[in-house]
DNA sequence: CGCACGTGGTTTTTT
DNA sequence: ACCACGTGCG
């Protein structure tokens, strides 16, 4: 055993003698690396045990990126190049940095506890808890979730007197955050007209209002650590001095400022290892920043890129239309999968009349799977947009099938749970007047719309928080003001989760939803089990951490705001948009609504490398099936209350027709195209319907996907027909113009 | 205070 | 079509 593991690092070009310091600890350790590294790939090996330099790690798909992050720190470890102390391990998702720790967990004999592995966020904050006063925050400083954030943003605004349909709480809060994510502070920004200036000035006096308010938002989490860092040289100076190796997962999707913070961590002494790939980044639209790859590239003097290029999970049809689609995207760093899998089968392509077809066609092939064997887990139902789950729940509901819609409203986002931490951390932070005005009237307490006011001028006079100006108030207020101070000594000494059962019930909460009666029962029932169920989130929280405080697991609450739900165990079909897919697997997946203006969608057109970003997505979304990949469309769909029309998407033609089978009759090859206009055909929507032979000719004379041209507005392709005689109308789809209704009796149309 | 009605928005989303 | 949110009335 031991021979053959000796043999294959020989073999290897990248065995263990990269690592020119043959200490006694690298000895001790050869057996045991020898089992780390067997079953790796040449490229999963070399970037396992590069020497201590930067490196970019480009990998694909399904080719063992987790593991290979993994197996990079236990080889690390074991080798004693570095001690767990010296780590620094970098994700996006609580779900990735859990998944790292569990995998670490079996790999090493020792545990984690040294390392400092979490998401962007959950470091920043740990390394602001650490130094607060340094970072010039209050020890119990609360952390703002969007939610939050939003209305934060609102109660400035109105003291600003700010009309907010000239100014939209929601763009504000875009543009706040969007400029943290640069980098940028409030005088950083540049402002050339005066609605940017006045943007500006929202932006300061939120800043201003949160300092106040000893509050931080997600982007101030690491703007706030960045600032500690740089300004700081003595905090700098430890943490670059203690890791040694900083390691980052998605690293496509790290936005500037998160790339300054790593550039900032590593220094110039420390090793960054950045596990990425280009093409499946599909998050610039809230501020990743692909071209930090490039980037690193240059800053750090990276020689070689590893890429990972091995697909482990795909059948080969289904990787070779994956990287026939990608190939169409410009500027990329380059990689292709292979696998060592056989081709497998062909993509099923369906084409479906209307929405509501589509969805029954899927039924019925679910039917179908589910009765060869595969488990409904084992399927995936992706979608562009979360409004197309609609229609494909209403068939599920209707065939019986189970299934679980992904990324609803979570856990610590409910309305009930938000007003139980509200409480908690009014308690630990008087000074937190969102969480305050949350609780102040709920339960009702008969403190109305015009004491609250009274209160906020008050404040505001004084130059003090609304809980100072409550203290000094009377009646009802004082009240108030009383059962958070009561609360707070009552609870001083006491467990986590008996300090969220005593507020439970002293502020009422339980009391209020246990009293709800007629349409509201169901609801109020639901809510108390969520309080129920934050209570038994205290007590889990409790085991798990060692840091069991109050502040520490309002952090995990804002920080984490809970997996969707329990209920992984059944079988269930997943339904999900096509983001959420990213970094999961299926048997059999089905993309559903390959349509013109919905994948890629319409808004992706206006914006630089949308189409780009919607082939990315595409990618992603076809990468995710190991054996079975469908794709469907409809000719119509209801979208927003209308009945809408479209084309088949142009990411369809994209796909080697080889790999295709078409389950209805398919659209016309290539060779029926004028590549004439632009490269990508989809701002003029390209007819190629070939005429399906189900559906003939009706009264008018104009079938659905006849090719014709019209006289003034060019080619195009009919798209639905409609009335007869002297009302018949036909709407065409023109390759310039866009889609048309024309009335048979004046327009001038030629068959094709 | 709570309900009824009106309005705006509706690509993707983690922290 | 549908949902969330805000305002105004009883």
């Amino acid at each position: 055993m031991k021979q053959k593991g000796e043999a294959r690092l020989r073999a290897s070009p990248f065995c263990l003698v990269h690592n020119n310091v043959r200490t006694q600890a690298l000895w001790d350790n050869y057996a045991m690396n020898t089992t780390l590294l067997s079953g790796l790939n040449p490229p999963q090996q070399q970037a396992v045990t590069l020497p201590h330099q930067s490196a970019l790690i480009l990998a694909g798909a399904g080719s063992g990126k987790t593991r290979v992050l993994t197996t990079r720190i236990a080889y690390l470890i074991s080798t004693g190049t570095v001690s767990p102390h010296g780590i620094l391990a970098v994700t996006f998702t609580n779900k990735a940095a859990k998944e790292m720790i569990t995998r670490l967990t079996s790999m090493l004999p020792i545990n984690t506890r040294g390392m400092w592995i979490g998401t962007f966020h959950g470091l920043c904050n740990r390394m602001l808890r650490a130094h607060f006063r340094e970072a010039n925050l209050p020890q119990t400083f609360q952390i703002l979730d969007s939610g939050d954030q939003l209305s934060a943003i609102k109660r400035v605004m109105k003291a600003m007197n700010i009309d907010d349909k000239k100014f939209i709480p929601r763009e504000v809060q875009n543009f706040i955050s969007g400029s943290k994510e640069q980098g940028l502070r409030a005088n950083d920004v540049e402002a050339y007209d005066p609605y940017t200036r006045r943007k500006v000035e929202i932006f300061a006096e939120y800043d201003a209002q949160c300092q106040r308010e000893g509050v931080v938002d997600f982007s101030e989490l690491l703007l706030r650590s960045y600032e500690l860092l740089s300004r700081n040289a003595a905090i700098r100076e430890h943490y670059q001095a203690r890791f040694k190796h900083i390691l980052v997962d998605e690293f496509q999707d790290t936005n500037p400022l998160q790339y300054r913070w790593l550039k900032l961590l590593a220094g110039k002494d420390n090793a960054l290892f950045a596990v990425g790939d280009d093409d499946q980044s599909i998050y610039a639209f809230r501020g990743a920043n692909v071209g930090n790859m490039q980037e690193l590239l240059r800053d750090f003097h990276v020689e070689n890129v590893i890429k990972l290029e091995q697909n482990y999970r795909s059948h080969g049809n289904i990787l070779d239309a994956a990287n026939a689609l990608i190939s169409n995207n410009q500027n990329r760093l380059g990689k292709e999968l292979w696998t060592a899998e056989s081709g497998g089968e062909p993509l099923r392509v369906y084409e479906a009349p209307t929405d509501v077809e589509e969805a029954n066609f899927i039924v019925s092939e679910i039917q179908q799977l589910k009765s060869e064997g595969i488990n409904l887990r084992e399927i995936a139902l992706l979608y562009r947009s979360n409004a197309q789950s609609r229609v494909l729940e209403h068939s599920l509901v209707s065939a019986g099938l189970s299934y679980r819609v992904y990324g609803g409203l979570r856990f610590f986002e409910r309305q009930e749970i938000k007003h139980a931490l509200a409480y908690l951390r009014v308690m630990e932070n008087t000074d937190d007047d969102n969480a305050l005005l949350r609780i102040i009237n709920f339960p009702t307490r008969g403190i109305g719309a015009r004491s609250i006011e009274q209160l906020q001028e008050v404040a505001k006079m004084n130059n003090t928080t609304l809980f100072d100006a409550a203290a000094r108030a009377g009646g009802k207020v004082s009240a108030f003001v009383g059962m958070i101070v009561a609360m707070r000594s009552a609870t001083r000494e006491l467990p986590l989760p008996e300090i969220i059962g005593h507020v439970l019930n002293e502020s009422g909460l339980i009391a209020h939803y246990s009293n709800e009666t007629g349409a509201k029962k169901r609801e109020a029932e639901e809510r108390l089990e969520n309080l129920n169920e934050l209570l038994n989130a205290a007590t889990l929280f409790v085991h798990e951490n060692e840091d069991d405080s109050l502040t520490s697991f309002l952090s995990h609450a804002s920080l984490e705001a809970g997996e969707h739900q329990a209920g992984d165990q059944d079988d269930a079909l997943h339904l999900m948009t096509v983001h959420a897919s990213k970094g999961l697997e299926f048997h059999s997946v089905f993309i559903t609504g390959m349509e013109e203006g919905l994948f890629p969608h319409q808004n992706s057109q206006h914006m630089e490398d949308g189409l780009g970003e919607e082939r990315r997505l595409m990618y992603v979304a076809i990468t995710r099936a190991r054996r079975r990949l469908y794709l469907t469309f409809a000719q119509s769909r209801m979208l927003h209350g209308q009945t809408n029309s479209a084309m088949v998407s142009s990411f369809m033609r994209e796909l080697p027709e080889e790999l295709l089978h078409w389950i209805t009759p398919r659209l016309a090859p290539r060779s029926a195209f004028k590549p004439a206009y632009a490269p990508y055909p989809t701002q003029h929507a390209v007819a190629d319907y070939a005429a399906p032979a189900k559906r003939p000719a009706d009264m008018s004379g104009w079938r659905i996907g006849q090719n014709v041209e019209h006289a003034k507005f060019g080619e195009g392709v009919v798209l639905s027909v409609e009335g007869n005689g002297a009302d018949a109308r036909v709407q065409v789809q023109f390759r310039k113009t866009g889609s048309k209704w024309l009335s048979l009796e004046y327009a001038k149309l030629t068959a094709l």
